[in-house]
This record gives structure tokens, sequence and C-alpha cells, in this order.
DNA sequence: TGGGATTTGTTCGTATGTATT
DNA sequence: GAATACATACGAACAAATCCC
């Protein structure tokens, strides 16, 4: 009963919900390697437990897991973050429309407590907390339609965006986000619905831009960068 | 190398596919028990395996996993059946919006020679199998749009809709999908997005109501069918 | 290129907890 | 209400495939 054997039940959820956690901070580099028998050895469970958190975090699209090799953490490509981005607009989209419909008080105290937390943060150079609570807000957003499933959804595309920032963004990619926070408060209590939407819409462009933008190209191909050495690949000699 | 040997290696994939499939079609009823020992046996597989597909389909809301019990064919609420349906029709109408934009005749071709497999089916009395044709549809827009995510995300919530359909829907709640279907068609042609979407919307609204609307409510809890009968719960006597 | 060590895929056995008689 | 039977949770072991030197 002592307290330090509170989580011997659950340490699946534990080693799940550390590895994700770790994936989204990026504490763990994509293409690292994740073998069961190391991770079962550090959260003391055995691989069991373990390959069902993998499998679940690649559901999640956070690691990919090949057929009889290790599983790594995943590397979206340009494409898939795009994607991930459009379904995470035509999520939050809703989540907007739902919450600017059901809008009190209430709410909107509970968010600027948040927005709050959110600035400290920044000030306080928290990288890493500011970036947390970033999505954070998010996920409260989610919960505050009262469609748990929606819920779910954001908080699934999240960890995929959140990933996906990590990889492809640079240091300081939510600089503008606190502004853009407070606009959306500000629609969502005009109950402008088609305004609040909009403005999630643009938001998430903004922060999909911030991450993207700048971002490195995909290493060329072998061969576009030795055609800048070798112009053009000289034919059979004749 | 014999055919009948083709699926030794990913039984684990077929006993979820064909469960999915049962489920979805309503061969196995709501509240059905699936233990571990049975699909095993019945598979040819050991129940690791089989707990792997079962926590899949768990993730997808088609199996009701309680901690130390069989599993169970879920039963969605009602307002599990709401939520979901609000979140298809947020999904779909991005695909709306993206198909709109990519248009071509290629496209089009494709979807009116579904819808005529539908018709065709429809009109043979195979309700199963328009069933199925009619969730291909919108499997068959969404591939459409380019995007694998959104594609993924849809086929998840088609299954969920699916078997929410199955558990509270009536005999033909499909009956007038098919006129539905074709004045999306028309709408795409014409390239207009807001149109497009509108339409998806109503009619996703439409699939939603003949299956919710004259469903049964929920059953009753105890307590309210006995206030009926003891209109005050007699205070303790005196 | 080849061989050994490592890692995964899978199965089976034991303990624990729930439902039923 | 207690005891029995059953189903699941978890872990250990074995064979096949992969990676590295």
């Amino acid at each position: 009963m002592s307290d330090s054997e509170t989580s011997q039940e659950n340490r699946g959820q534990l080693a799940y919900a550390a590895l994700r956690e770790a994936i989204m901070e990026n504490a763990l580099k994509p293409g690292t390697k994740l073998p069961e028998g190391d991770l079962g050895a550090h959260f003391g469970v055995s691989r069991t437990l373990i390959r069902a958190a993998l499998a679940r975090l690649a559901s999640e699209g956070l690691v990919d897991v090949g057929k009889t090799k290790s599983a790594t953490v995943a590397q979206p490509s340009r494409e898939e973050a795009e994607e991930a981005f459009a379904v995470r607009r035509a999520l939050e989209r809703e989540v907007a429309r739902l919450v600017a419909a059901r809008w009190s008080p209430a709410l909107e105290k509970t968010l600027r407590a948040h927005i709050e937390q959110e600035r400290s943060a920044s000030e306080a150079g928290q990288h890493k907390l500011s970036v947390r609570l970033g999505a954070e807000f998010h996920i409260l957003l989610a919960e505050m339609t009262g469609n748990a499933l929606l819920r779910r959804y954001v908080f699934e595309i999240l960890g995929r965006t959140t990933l996906i920032i990590a990889v492809h963004g640079q240091a300081h990619p939510q600089a503008d986000s606190l502004a853009e926070h407070l606009e959306l408060i500000e629609a969502l209590k005009k109950g402008d619905r088609a305004l609040a939407e909009g403005i999630v819409d643009r938001h998430i462009i903004a922060v999909e831009d911030r991450a993207l933008s700048r971002a490195e190209e995909e290493p060329a191909a072998l061969a576009d960068i030795l055609t800048r050495f070798a112009p053009a690949p000289a034919p059979a000699s004749r």
C-alpha cells in the first residue's frame, strides 16, 4: 500500500504517457530507435506492455513500427505535415463553432486564466512549458465543446502536429500565439461563429507557416546535389 | 505457397478486418461477448494477436473492453451517437471542400460508376451490400482529397457511425442516400465549395435523423420507471 | 560477404480478478 | 453469502529475422 507502489498496476499507461511526452518535447529525436527490451527495463515492465504502448503511439503517428525492425520515433514528411495541419484545421474550426454557440462567462474566465499562465511562462523564457501550455489551450477549447469524441480527435492530431513542429520548426515557433489566442476569445465572446472559425483557421495556418515556411527543404536527392556540380550528365561520349 | 496459406503471416490483421466487418454489418449484435480464447480458436491464432485486434477495435469505438471482463461489441449511447455524427460532419465538410477544389472529369466518372453500383444493389434488394456501398462512397470521396490522414479519419468515423446506424437505425435507413449523392456530384461539378459543403452537411444530418429520429428512447432508468408508479418516493414514515 | 549477437514475433503458463450458482 | 468456474492480465521462453562487425 506504499505510495511508491501507486502505479504498480498501470505502468503500461505510464510508459505510453512518458514516451508521448518525450517525443512531443523532442527529447527523443525522430529516427531514434525504441527497443522494446530497453524500454521494458527502464519502466520496469515486461515487453508485453511496452508493445501495447508502442502500438498505440504508432496509431497516433508518433512512432513508426517496421515489420520486424525496432520501432523508431516517427519522422513526418513535409507532405504528412501538411495533411495533418489540414485535418487539424477542419477539427478546430468545428471546435470554434461549438464553443461560440455555448459561450459563457465561466468559460471566458477559464481561458483567460490559462492564457495568463502562457504569458508568464513565455516571459520567464520557459520554452518547453510555453509550448506545452500552447497546446493545452487547444485541448481546453475542445473540452468546452462537451463532445468527448471531438476532444479525443483534437488531442490526437495535436500530438501529430506538435511532433511536426519539433521536427521541422524553429526555436520559438509560438511567438505570436498568445495574441492570436486572445483574439479568438474576443470573437467567441461576440458569439460570432463564422468569425471564430476564421480566426482559428488563420491561427493554425500561422502556426503551420511558422513551423514549415523557413524549414530547410527536404534533403535533396543525391542525384540533385551532384547535378549542381556536373550540370548536364554528360551523354555517353561521342 | 498454397493459396490457402496466403494469410499465414498476418492472421491478426485478418481477425481485425473480419470482426470489423461483422460488427458493422450487425452480424455481431451490440453487447455480444467476444472472449479472446474463442476468437483465437476460430481464427487459428493465439490470444496475443486477438488482444491486439480487440485493442484496435476498441480505439475505434467498435468494442468495449472492460478491465478484466470480456470485450463486448460496443453499444453506443444516444449521446455518443450525436458526438460521432458531429465529428463526421466536420471531417466530411472538409472532404467536400477539397474535392471540389480538385475536381476533374475522371473523378466524376469514378463516382458515377460507384453510384450505379449502389443503385443496382438497392434495386436488387441487396440490403447489406447497399449499405456497404453507401459507406464506400464516402471513403472514395475521402480518397479523392489526396490527404491520406483525412481518409483514415473518415474511415474510422464511418465505422463508428455505421455501427450506430445498425444499433439505433431502422431497416432501410439509406433510402434517399442515392439522390443525395447525386446532388453532391452536381455541386462538385460546379466547383462550388460552399454548396458542396452544405450538401454534405445536410446529407449527414439526414442520415443521422433517419438513424436516430424514430429510435426508441434509451431504456429508462429503473428509478424513472418506478417514479411513474410511485410519484414521490415516500419520505421515511412520519 | 558472412557469422554472431541482438531484437522481434509468437505462444504458453501462472496469478488475479469477476461473474455465477 | 460463499465457493466454484471462467476469462483476462502479465510475464517468461522459444524460434525466426535483423543488424553489426
